[in-house]
RNA sequence: GCCGCCGUAGCUCAGUGGUAGAGCACACCCUUGGUAAGGGUGAGGUCAUGGGUUCAAGUCCCAUCGGCGGCUCCA
């Protein structure tokens, strides 16, 4: 006798057990036909779910008639059912293809299957696998479910022979399934099937848009020594337009990809010749970088950081009295070795295997391009006797390290294998390290308001009780953690908590953010650390006159300049806020008669540390105030016969697309000078022209 | 590193085994102009690199280098 309860609270009572789609069908003819799936007790099903007991029940229909818009369940039900519509014609279109695993993801789905390895799946086939699809969504065929007892649908799939399918039911039952369920599109044991939990839309028909998107590999369970799979990605919607609208929104995505605009803007390059993974800042690139470390820098000065300068590489032996080496030396450039160690070894008659083993354990007399900055921090810590009144000793360099990442993994800016990061490593009293940590997250919070990165994640990285790979005391772990947990917890974002992401010496504190891609990075980090202090023998005298150890904090606001800058143009879209743009402004002659006054301008402006130039070119103004929007200059100042009689400019700024008037020379730059010192929060808009802009 | 795709002028990209192309950018000339492209002329190429097939290769095959998407990794 179930009692159905709906969203809106009204309850209707059933004298047998009912199905969603019958609630639905009870309530109106509309919903009936509109109905997709159902949310009982908060859990998704398919509509066709039988409800024996009380409930609540949400219907799931594909677009909400108030808003217009698809839920988050609607669309998740559309796109594993395409899922499975998208399987069925890849095996129409390539015979001999295994599926593996299919399931929704945030912006579509994707299905991992196993090729012939005589005829991989090609962007070639996608037109053949929609016809396909079209076709079989043209059908209507129904989702039909059907369930067998674990030992019955075991042998179906032994007799069958698809040892993913196996795995899969295995992993089911594992899990706690005491039954198999699966999808027939049509008719059991005669259409196309296959072993799914679900749920899914009633049939083909409600799938209302889908595309097939892109080809990649990927490893069975994720595991790089298992079979390799070929992974399809695909997208789908409740309607056209929703489809049509993603792909538009793609589209204005890729302008934003940090690769095309540092190419565009002359950022930076990344050139074949000079390797892989290797950043070369041009100009432009180039002052970005340096405005933002200037900024830093000041940051740093308040908070009573010393800065130092090392050297990139160090002998192999201080990052093996690190730990750093071997534990990192896959992704560490292989060590540089000396000439007579060379020599010695050729002469004893070492072959090319002794030596590739000997380099990696580390049997070598040579040094190490620097993977990371803090054995030098801490040699600068204890090249002098500390006492308890000189701490905390605040160490801070933009510091450039070396990692031998893998060249899958490289990507424009973002992952690289040489980068600087904005450095510091602190050395404080136990005593002082909430403080100290405190500190450290507010300078990240400065850094990040400032630049209105707003959209980040703050993650707290523990250990893995279970991995061997952390170094240092189990009672050290639980304190470390504390301090982080504690010092995190004051920030008032909302923070979560990930065992096995802590840094192989102590837990940590990372700002994570998404690139225009939806792909996710680390930025800044605070970590402490028990070990390294521990390691290297750090002491400082207390007023005990007794030897103490100090507790160390590695931090980084941005993380890696590289990184940090990649992200940044893409959150601006290369429209960077004056203070930080390459071209603050760009003075424009109407005509070459106006040039002599153009260059008073522009001798203004240059007197007042402004960046920008004339475009002298022998161009109408529609054209040159074209080229200097394309490169996203901040203000336009266009001179002519008329500004040069009155002594102004006629200005134009960025993302206003229209003359906003005249200033005298004299007060746009000092306005300008403002706009620029308070990076960003006084703006000439803003002091001059505020109406205009509304 | 792995799987798939890709590599033609500075940039974006056409190019069907048979004489290497366009637009933008650049240079020069005409034009001297008032808020998102004025006109003309010209220069610019080891078709990523190396091998192979072929009478003939940018095009087909193999290898290498590099890029893109994903997987795996990320102190």
């Amino acid at each position: 006798m179930p009692r159905i309860t709906l969203p809106d609270g009204s309850v209707r009572a059933y004298d047998q057990p009912v199905t969603a789609a019958e609630v639905a069908a009870d309530i109106g003819p509309g919903l009936a036909k509109a109905v997709i799936g159902a949310q009982i007790n908060g859990e998704l099903r398919d509509a066709g779910a039988l409800i024996e007991q009380d409930a609540e029940l949400t219907l799931i229909t594909a677009i909400d008639r108030k808003t217009g818009e698809s839920s988050e369940a609607a669309l998740l039900l559309i796109r594993h059912s395409c899922a499975h519509v998208m399987a069925e014609a890849i095996q129409r279109v390539i015979p001999g293809v295994q599926l593996v695993y299919g399931p929704p993801l945030d912006k579509g789905f994707y299905y991992d299957m196993s090729v012939p390895p005589d005829r991989p799946i090609s962007t070639d086939d996608f037109d053949a696998i929609e016809a396909a699809m079209s076709k079989i969504i043209a059908e209507d065929r129904p989702f039909a479910r059907y369930e067998l007892a674990v030992d019955e649908g075991m042998k179906k799939l032994q007799a069958e022979g698809s040892k993913y399918k196996i795995d899969n039911a295995k992993r089911a039952v594992e899990a706690g399934s005491d039954r198999l369920s699966w999808y027939a599109t049509g008719e059991p044991n005669k259409d196309w099937e296959d072993l799914c939990k679900g749920p899914h839309v009633p049939s083909t028909g409600r799938i209302g848009a889908f595309k097939v998107m892109s080809l990649a590999s990927s490893y069975w369970h994720g595991d790089a020594n298992s079979d390799r799979l070929t992974r399809v990605y695909g997208t789908a919607f409740a309607d056209k337009k929703q489809l049509a609208d993603y792909l538009d929104q793609l589209e204005e995505a890729k302008k934003r990809d940090h690769r095309l605009l540092g190419k565009q803007l002359g950022l930076f390059h990344i050139d074949e010749a000079v390797g892989q993974g290797l950043v070369l800042w041009t100009p432009n690139g180039a002052i970005v970088r340096k405005e933002l470390q200037n900024f830093i820098s000041e940051e740093l000065r308040k908070q009573g950081y010393q800065e130092v300068f090392c050297p990139h590489i160090a002998k192999l032996e201080l990052y093996k009295t690190s730990g750093h080496f071997p534990y990192y030396a896959d992704s560490q450039f292989v060590p540089i070795m000396e000439r007579d160690f060379l020599r010695k070894l050729a002469d004893d008659g070492c072959s090319c295997s002794d030596l590739a083993n000997m380099m990696a354990a580390g049997d070598i007399e040579g040094y190490l391009l620097k993977p990371m900055n803090c054995p030098h921090h801490i040699k600068i810590y204890s090249s002098q006797p500390r006492s308890y009144r000189d701490l905390p000793v605040r160490l801070n360099e933009f510091g450039t390290v070396y990692r031998w990442e893998q060249s899958g993994e490289l990507s424009g800016m973002i992952r690289v294998r040489s980068f600087t990061i904005d450095d510091a490593h602190l050395f404080c009293r136990e005593d002082q390290l909430s403080d100290e940590l405190r500190g450290c997250l507010s300078l990240v919070k400065v850094a990040f308001e400032t630049l209105e990165l707003k959209d980040l994640r703050i993650r707290i990285g523990l250990r893995d009780p279970d991995s061997s790979k952390y170094v240092g005391e189990p009672e050290v772990w639980e304190k470390a953690e504390r301090a982080c947990r504690d010092a995190a917890a004051e920030l008032g974002t909302h923070v979560s908590e990930e065992l096995g992401e802590a840094a192989f010496y102590g837990p940590k504190i990372d700002f994570i953010v998404r690139d225009v891609l939806g792909r996710e990075w680390q930025l800044g980090t605070v970590q402490v650390d028990y070990n390294l202090p521990e390691r290297f023998d750090l002491t400082y005298t207390g007023s005990d006159n007794q030897p103490h150890r100090p507790v160390m904090i590695h931090r980084a606001p941005f993380g890696s300049m590289e990184r940090f800058i990649g992200v940044l143009i893409e959150h601006f879209a290369g429209a960077f806020p004056t203070w930080l743009a390459p071209e603050q402004v760009r003075v424009l002659p109407i005509s070459d008669k106006s040039m002599a006054y153009a260059e008073k301008v522009q001798r203004a402006l240059t007197d007042q540390r402004v960046r920008g130039g004339i475009d002298r070119n022998d161009d109408r103004i529609q054209a040159k105030i074209k080229a200097a929007v394309e490169m996203k200059v901040p203000y336009l100042l266009v001179v002519g016969p008329n500004d040069e009689r009155e002594g102004v400019v006629s200005i134009r700024a960025r993302g206003i697309r229209r003359n906003l008037g005249t200033l005298p020379i004299a007060v746009f730059v000092e306005a300008l000078r403002r706009e620029i010192d308070s990076r960003g929060r006084q703006t000439v808009v803003a002091e001059h022209f505020q109406a205009m802009t509304v």
